[in-house]
DNA sequence: CGGTCACATGACTGTCCGGTCACATCTTCC
DNA sequence: GGAAGATGTGACCGGACAGTCATGTGACCG
């Protein structure tokens, strides 16, 4: 956690630092990050630096488990709940078009969070990063099983592995496929994402979920209400 | 491409410095892989390690696509011809037992590729890692749409990010998972893949392309033969 | 006024890095 | 033998880094 003396900063002095940081890690995974250089773009002492963040993995964790997901909260929030009467596979995909939306508007906090569940090498911060999306995910086919929108003789466990890398790591591939686009380009270009449409980003949207729906549906457009609260108190970790 | 001079080593030499590397690249992406801890456990002279290549990248690139590739090639070959009588997603099973078991074999080789493949920002050498990867998916789903074991209507390019996915990033997760292996302890614990049997690969590899079958399959058993070579001849780059 | 406390600063230390290069050693061939 | 070329070597250079700390600054309070 930062300390106090970061929160008490004057909102300009603590904006630029945010903003610097972000901008590292955007470019950079945690373990070539630096802080020589957020401090040089964010005009601070180095000293400074230390006396608001343990390190640079205290600040990275504030980024994007405090920052980030609150912005993320809010947006989700934000696109309201998702329409009536789709099955749940509609509702996923709802919900997988806020994100992506998220990401567009957010590039830098994508990029970074996508650093983190890229990095091959397991450490806490993308063990818990991953537990979070998966108890999500987790949470989703079992209520899809029990309103019979998903198969109940799927191995449970490989489903959501299944399902987490569709929602994230497939979509994310086929996003940047379908409009060549990068997130780190959009960090920089972000004028670029204009040229995309809603309709464009559903489309991609619904391919993948297309794909789910065949892999683990029944067939039967049952439907399901998810219930964003709810759902992120079963990720949230306990305190 | 390493120079002729590390061609000419003595094969004792030749062999410790290949064991560094491995031993470098399991537990290192790139941009943290250091040239010194590799002249060290190699015990050889920094000025020598220069003589053999032109620089990290070059070993790195050598112990992936050479001498990486060959093995995998190598131990997919010695595996034999797929059964006959199975259909498209029986063959794949078949190759993805394949890619498995040598991932167990030489766990270094693998976890350096994955390095690789997860990086998030594309290196030349991942974007040649994925292509490869995805040209020979491409190949497949084609025949599997021409012998109507693949459902013709899904968006093409799609379904090989999918299916890539799903045979490369799934299928190590869902190994994982089951077995409580990270390939990184398999480096240093290899007696550890004693306790693995046969039936229980097959069975982790069966969830998941059971999964693939759903997603992308006619639900029709056609058959169709993968040749490996004419597999790897669509892969490999032009030169 | 003086004293205290919170914050700001950047020079400094010790470490590691990639890459070079002058020199040593070994091979080969005449 | 001895010359020439190939190979081996590690000290050395410039640069980057994380983290520290003695010193400075300014606000607030009695």
């Amino acid at each position: 956690m930062p300390k106090p003396t970061f929160h008490n900063l004057p909102v300009a002095k603590r904006d630029r630092i945010l903003d610097a940081a972000l901008d590292e890690f955007a470019a950079h995974p945690l373990p070539t990050a630096s802080v020589n250089r957020i401090v040089r773009a964010a005009g601070i002492a180095k000293g400074s630096f230390y006396q608001y963040f343990d390190g640079l993995d205290d600040l990275y964790r504030f980024i994007l488990f405090e920052h980030g997901a609150d912005l993320k909260m809010a947006a989700m929030r934000a696109a309201g709940p998702p329409p009536t009467g789709g099955d749940l596979f509609d509702t996923m995909s709802y919900y997988a078009l806020a994100g992506l939306r998220f990401g567009i508007a957010h590039p830098r906090i994508a990029a970074a969070a996508r650093h983190l569940t890229a990095a091959p090498t397991a450490t806490p911060m993308a063990r818990e990063l991953q537990q979070r999306s998966r108890t999500g995910v987790r949470h989703i086919l079992r209520e899809g099983i029990a309103a019979g929108a998903v198969r109940p003789d799927v191995d449970l466990d490989a489903a959501v592995i299944f399902t987490d890398h569709c929602l994230r790591a497939t979509l994310d591939d086929v996003f940047r496929m379908r409009f060549g686009l990068d997130l780190l380009e959009l960090c920089t270009h972000p004028e670029r994402a204009d040229a995309i449409t809603d309709d464009q980003l559903l489309a991609a949207v619904s391919v993948v979920i297309d794909l789910l729906r065949h892999a683990i549906g029944t067939g039967s457009r049952a439907g399901a209400t998810l219930d964003l609260d709810r759902l992120r108190r079963s990720v949230e970790l306990p305190e």
